[in-house]
DNA sequence: TTTGAAACCAATTCTATATTGGTATTATGA
DNA sequence: TCATAATACCAATATAGAATTGGTTTCAAA
C-alpha cells in the first residue's frame, strides 16, 4: 500500500511499542532504518515529520530523543543584556537588592561584617573611579554573602554580570577620584550598620534609597558625554 | 634571616617581575619551587597567603591564576543547586517573586492578562498532578514575563531552574490530581486580579501569602514519604 | 527523475592519558 | 625528637584522539 507512509507508521508503531518516557534516547539513524527495514532517507522524512509535531527532538552528535525539545539553556549574559537598557538593569536592581540587603541583615556574621567594613574603607581610600567601583562591587556582593544563601548569590552575580554587560565601556573616565562627601559613603555605612544591628527593615529601605539616588545621579549625568556609571 | 618569609617575598618579587595581568596562568607549583629555589610546603604556605589577599586563585586541575577568582563563570545550575536546600530555595522565591508580581501589576499588558486567565483555567482543568505543575509554572513565567524587563525573566527562570534540580525526583506520586479547592486556585486568582486592578502592593502581599502557604504546605508533608512538592 | 546506498561533514560523546592543586606518608637532618 | 623536605598518592581538570550521530552531498541504478 501507501509505501510513502509506510516508514512513518512503522515508526510510530515503533515508538507506541517502547516505553514513550520522555527523554528517551532511541536508537541511531543507521540502527534503526535497518530494523524498521527502510531506507534512512524516508526514516528521516518520518523523523522530520514527527519533529515538526513535537513528538520528538533531535540533535547532530546527541542523538534523537523523544519528548519536546529541551527549552533553550539558561539565556545567556550578553544576549540578556542586548534585550535590555540600564533603566530596567537599574529597576531590577531596586527591586532585589534590597531584599537582599534585608536577609544579609538576618543572616550576617561577624566576618561578614568585618569584610563589609574593610570594603568600606578602601572604597574612601581608592584614588580613582575604577578602585572605587571594584570596592563598591565588592561590598555589594559581601552583602549578598552575608545571606549565605547560595541561590541569592548566583542571582546576585547574574544580575551583576548583566549590569556590567550593559553598560560595558561607559565607565567613568578621567583620573579624577570619588570626592571625599560621595553620598554613597555615607550610604554605605548606614546599610552596613543596619545590618550590623540586624535591623532588617532598615538595611532594606537603606539600600532602596542608595539605589534610588544612583538613579537619580545617572539621570542627572545623562547629558554629560561619557560619564555614566550605574553605581 | 627570616627563613620563614623567604619564600613568600620570593614569590612577590616573581609576581612582578612578570606582568601581573589579570587571568596570567602561572607555572605549576612543581616548576615553581624549583625555580625559586624552596620546598613546595614552603612554597604553598606563601601562595595560600596571597591566596588570602586574592592576589591569586587556585583550583585543582586548572592551576594557580593572577587576580581575585572568577566568580563570573555563572554558577552552574547543578553546582549552586548542590550547595542550596529546599528551605533556602523557598526563601529566595518568597524574596524574589512577590517583587517580580508588584512590577508585574505596573507593566502587564491585557495580553499577559489573556495569557494568565488561560493558565489558571487550564490548571482547574488538569487531571494529574504533573499536568497542574506544568500550568502552575507556566502561569508564574508568564507573570514575570508581564514585568516586560528581560533581566527579571532571566533571574526568574535561573531562580526556578535551580529550584527544579533542588527537587528533582521529588515529585508528586499517584494518580491523584489536585482537589478543586486547593488553596493555590483562589490564590492565583486574586493575584491575577491584583495584578489587572494594577493594584502593586496587594500582587506583592498576595504573592507573597501564596508562596508562605505552599511553603507551609511543604512543611506538613515533610514527614509522608515522597510527596514533597515545592508548589 | 526518483530512490537508495554510500561517502562525507560537523557536532558531540567517549576513552585514555597527562596536569595540577591538595593531602598524606615517609625520609632526612639538626 | 621534631620540624622540614621529599615523595607518593588523590581527585578534579585538561587534552588529545577515536568513535558516534544527525545532517548533507554524491552517485549509480531503476
Amino acid at each position: 500500500m501507501d509505501e510513502g507512509q509506510g516508514a512513518l507508521t512503522q515508526l510510530r508503531a515503533f515508538l507506541a511499542q517502547h516505553d514513550l518516557k520522555r527523554d528517551t534516547k532511541l536508537p541511531p539513524e543507521r540502527e534503526l532504518c535497518e530494523t524498521l527495514g527502510v531506507s534512512r532517507a524516508e526514516l528521516r522524512k518520518a523523523l522530520a515529520v514527527l519533529e515538526q509535531e513535537k513528538m520528538v527532538w533531535r540533535h547532530v552528535g546527541k542523538g534523537t530523543f523523544i519528548g519536546a525539545r529541551p527549552q533553550s539553556e539558561l539565556a545567556k549574559i550578553s544576549e540578556v543584556a542586548q534585550h535590555s537598557n540600564p533603566a530596567q538593569v537599574m529597576r531590577a536592581r531596586l527591586l532585589i537588592e534590597p531584599e537582599i540587603a534585608a536577609e544579609a541583615a538576618l543572616h550576617a556574621t561577624s566576618g561578614d561584617l568585618l569584610e563589609m567594613r574593610v570594603c568600606l574603607e578602601r572604597s574612601r581610600e581608592t584614588k580613582s573611579w575604577r578602585q572605587y567601583e571594584t570596592w563598591d562591587n565588592r561590598l555589594h556582593r559581601t552583602i549578598a554573602e552575608a545571606t549565605h544563601n547560595t541561590l541569592l548569590v548566583a542571582l546576585f552575580d547574574h544580575l551583576n554580570a548583566v549590569r556590567r554587560a550593559v553598560v560595558w565601556g561607559r565607565l567613568r573616565e578621567g583620573p579624577s577620584s570619588p570626592p571625599a562627601n560621595h553620598h554613597s559613603f555615607d550610604e554605605h555605612d548606614a546599610i552596613v550598620s543596619a545590618i550590623e544591628e540586624r535591623d532588617s527593615a532598615s538595611a532594606q529601605t537603606l539600600m532602596r534609597k542608595h539605589l534610588t539616588k544612583v538613579e537619580s545621579g545617572l539621570l542627572e549625568r545623562r547629558d554629560e558625554p561619557r560619564t555614566a556609571a550605574l553605581r
